[in-house]
DNA sequence: GCCGTTTTCGGCCCGACTGTTTTCAGTCG
């Protein structure tokens, strides 16, 4: 059973508990520890074939502990089997509908028999809903509104995505003369993945302009609340956007809160209790007397804590970090000085090798890897040794002719579904740079896939890793592998790992760039670009490096060109033939 | 169900908004 698995139960156990009102508090436990144990790194199977101590880990005590062990020794957890007969799979779907919580589902259920979303509406349409202790006629209509838009709602969307309406907010916003500031604070400003909703932030004299105002942003299609200080409207796309317009003096304790995660808050306020503070969004305060919260600085300075940038905030690394002192001074876009993974239009690019070549220059890169597809990836139409080393022959040309940036000859070599690798070693073996990725085979199971990315990562032409997850957000799930056994791997060998800048991949995921810190595997961030404009996602795949807590000295294309040089020819053993 | 330089029992973050209520429960973030 795999961790996401295991992981997924727990989340399952949560929900049903969650709908029979068990103690909210025992709800909580089974999802953090759902969350534990999606993020782990180290498989549980193995875990518990080593006899390691699951208690060890943050959530995990004696029961879940034990129902872990249940869980990979017999795939099946006995609780699980009881509380799924008691609650229908359907009716747990109606909680997804905005509004309706575990109470009211529980309502629906055992007073009307409802069970499905489809019996929802019908009950709905019927008015037999606002008929119930609770419910009126206004619930029963937000309900069938919400099953309308339920659907699109849930959806998370990319980062990059995120970022448009992020910026075209905060400038609609900032055109009203009342504006003092504007920040996206959530997940956007965290920097995660995948955004769920946006959560925009004002200092503003006086909220109804403001609130006025933000109801006229075009996209908006909705209002879905407005108070005194907070409005939620749904945009077009499906997208939540909640503002909130706070006073000066309380905008840094709002920049936080509203930034999370939950979780990091959640320490935030144990902390201030601890100290006799209380913390919220309007401040922090012991007693009714206020004592920070203009700034996000200042608010942490008052639990003796340094500023943590938002990336971190996640309760996993940053308060031990910063309890010794130890918080990473982490990378920035400018410090990236080279891009090794790259297509031209001889595969799948749009663009020219000389195109590639000026473009990366004009962005002020020092030096780039031509990595074009290998002859197994034919719907990319994949090179074969001859076209390579033809390919090669021109940047010997155009390393004559465009001064001021390194171009290595480089491949994404194909890690071929039998193992082994696409590219006969010969021709490898002239090569500056070689990524191996996995593209067919994905299916196959962990043990399989992570012996062929071990012996690519053996083989001493090979030096780094492309996408080693080959997951795609939102549309395909990452293959089975063994990280820790990948990442220690490629700490023995010297080699590299890759964080694929891709908006829809950005794996290495932070997990994993942590990992790689911990055991002084260089990451290499690489844009994977199959255009000019390919080259701008480069600073999504920062901002992932960030989130795993990454400096600029742990990551391999930050290192000036001499530097660089001798970190690969570490990894392959051989000098490098590029001046 | 977890957890402990206050604790092995009794805590476990805190407030806004809505709708259905005549003072508050439920939901959400």
């Amino acid at each position: 059973m795999t961790n996401a698995e295991i992981a997924a139960v727990f989340e399952e156990i949560a929900d049903i508990l969650e709908f029979q009102g068990e103690n909210p508090f025992r709800v909580r436990a089974y999802r953090n520890a759902a969350r534990t144990v999606g993020e782990l790194a180290e498989s549980l199977e193995e875990m518990v074939r080593q006899g390691k101590d699951l208690t060890q880990l943050p959530g995990i005590g004696k029961d879940l502990a034990q129902k872990i062990q249940t869980l990979v020794q017999t795939g099946h957890l006995e609780q699980l089997e009881k509380l799924r007969a008691q609650v229908p799979e359907s009716v747990l779907e109606l909680m997804r509908i905005p509004g309706l919580g575990p109470k009211k589902a529980a309502a629906l259920y055992k007073q009307l028999g409802i069970a499905t979303l489809d019996q929802l509406r019908q009950a709905c349409q019927e008015h037999r809903v606002r008929k119930l202790k609770g419910f009126g006629a206004k619930t029963e209509e937000a309900i069938l509104h919400g099953l309308e838009v339920a659907q699109v709602a849930a959806k998370r969307i990319l980062w990059a995505e995120a970022d448009q309406f992020a910026s075209e907010l905060k400038q609609h916003l900032a055109q009203l003369p009342q504006v003092q500031q504007v920040e996206v604070a959530g997940s956007y400003r965290r920097g995660k993945e995948t955004v769920g909703d946006l959560d925009v932030l004002v200092v503003a004299r006086g909220s109804k302009a403001v609130m006025d105002h933000f109801g006229r942003f075009p996209a908006v299609a909705e209002v879905l609340a407005r108070g005194e200080t907070k409005m939620s409207v749904r945009l077009t796309t499906g997208l939540q956007v909640d503002l909130r317009v706070v006073p000066t003096r309380s905008f840094g304790a709002a920049l936080l809160y509203f930034t999370g995660s939950k979780q990091h808050n959640v320490v935030l306020r144990t902390r201030a209790k601890a100290k006799g503070l209380k913390i919220n969004e309007y401040g922090v305060f012991r007693g009714d007397r206020y004592v920070a919260g203009r700034t996000e600085e200042e608010v942490y300075a008052s639990l003796g804590l340094p500023w943590i940038p938002p990336e971190l905030r996640e309760a996993r690394w940053e308060f031990d970090w910063a309890d010794q002192g130890k918080l990473p001074q982490l990378i920035e876009l400018q410090d990236i000085r080279g891009d090794l993974h790259m297509h031209t239009n001889r595969t799948d690019g749009k663009a020219s090798l000389e195109e590639m070549v000026q473009a990366a220059k004009a962005r002020g890169l020092k030096y780039i890897a031509i990595t074009d597809h290998s002859k197994r990836v034919t719907m990319a139409r994949g090179l074969n040794s001859e076209q390579l080393l033809q390919q090669w022959e021109e940047i010997d040309q155009l390393r004559r002719r465009i001064r001021g940036i390194h171009i290595l000859k480089g491949v994404e070599v194909d890690i071929l579904e039998g193992g082994g690798l696409d590219i006969d070693d010969q021709t490898l073996a002239q090569a500056d740079w070689v990524v191996a990725s996995v593209h067919y085979g994905q299916n196959q199971s962990r043990e399989r896939i992570t012996g062929r990315i071990l012996d690519a990562l053996a083989h001493p032409a090979v030096c780094a890793i492309a996408h080693p997850t080959g997951r795609l957000l939102g549309r395909r799930e990452p293959y089975q592998v063994d990280m820790e056994a990948v990442v220690q791997a490629a700490a023995e060998r010297n080699k590299f790992l890759e964080l694929n800048a891709n908006p829809m991949r950005l794996d290495l995921n932070e997990i994993h760039c942590a990992l790689a810190r911990q055991h002084g595997v260089l990451v290499v961030i690489s844009t994977d670009a199959h255009s000019i404009d390919g080259l701008g996602v480069m600073r999504y795949g920062v901002i992932q490096a960030r989130r795993g807590g990454l400096e600029p000295q742990h990551v391999l294309n930050t290192r000036p060109w001499g530097q660089f040089k001798k970190l690969l020819q570490r990894a392959r053993g051989t000098p490098l033939n590029v001046t």
